[in-house]
DNA sequence: TATCGTCTGACCATCTCTGACCTTAATTTA
DNA sequence: TAAATTAAGGTCAGAGATGGTCAGACGATA
């Protein structure tokens, strides 16, 4: 039985699959109600689930007639590399938000299941802390390497 | 009488076999409590029965509504990779060779050229260099990187 | 009896969920 | 129209619910 967290994204992404525009809008009060928890409960699943990293993006207003606007971006044909080591490095370096970032990579045919593997490898902190690194410092040369690792990718078509 | 760890299994393998998908999914505590074991029990079935050795690969989550799923991995491409693996701790680690294996793992179409391009980057110096490690310690990192992501490919089939 | 595989329990890491308190916007009232 | 009220949504600390790790006890067997 999959918990609250699981059910409230499910029931966002039918409500975005069912959708013509390419965001749904919800009040957090109401959906709380419907599933029968407190309003922060909202928060906790759109930060979890519907972050940048997994190809969301998120806007809202309080007040009165307040909503929650939940948008599912569409990696540009373009150039999807530039845009996805942008993200990397706009905000603070994070082994897990680039887990789902690589996760997303993976379902979005960026990259292969064996690459998001491969570079799953890079955010570990193990091997760092055995050579008695500081996490600081496993974690700036973690973000390096990844760096580097996606520059080669860019270079080199599917 | 077989003992816990073969009956773990045992039932692990037969819900493997009746299940529709490559996987199966359990929860921890609820199994443990089937067997009437602690939950630590249950890692060690897992560690001992159920490694990429032997073919599976064993994924979970934490928290509420955690689960663990173990998969069946087709196994046919595991052999090449022990040798490789163990061709490259047989000698000392030297960047110049890890390129020229490589070069020929992705001749040989056992590796991919994005995928090579990827392994070639844990091999460079410069990040290592500009935060000040020892030249032997770099290596040590690259050495266990590299291992990693060569475990990693062996896990995953094409 | 030495060794190797089992098994346990204490302690740790991560993910989920709640509730108290805070901020912002619209509406009502003085 | 300024202040007060109401009606949203936001943040954060902490409790709860899982699963993970590791050292050491235990037990089978060569």
């Amino acid at each position: 039985m999959p918990n609250l967290t699981d059910c409230i994204e499910d029931y966002l992404k039918k409500l975005l699959a069912l959708s013509c525009e390419p965001y749904v809008e919800v009040q957090r009060r109401e959906l709380a109600k419907k599933f029968a928890c407190v309003p922060s409960q909202i928060n906790y699943v759109l930060e979890r689930r519907f972050s940048p990293e997994r190809g969301y993006l998120v806007e809202s207003r309080r007040g009165g007639g307040g909503w929650i606007r939940i948008f599912r971006l569409k990696t540009s044909q373009a150039s999807p590399w530039r845009e996805v080591i942008e993200s990397l490095n706009g905000r603070e370096y994070e082994p897990s938000r680039v887990r789902q970032l690589l996760k997303r990579l993976y379902e979005e045919k960026i990259i292969s299941r064996r690459e998001s593997f491969l570079l799953e490898t890079v955010t570990r902190d193990r091997i760092y802390e055995e050579k008695g690194l500081s996490k600081k410092k496993a974690r700036e040369i973690q973000h390096e390497l990844l760096n580097e690792a996606l520059e080669e990718l860019l270079k080199v078509s599917y």
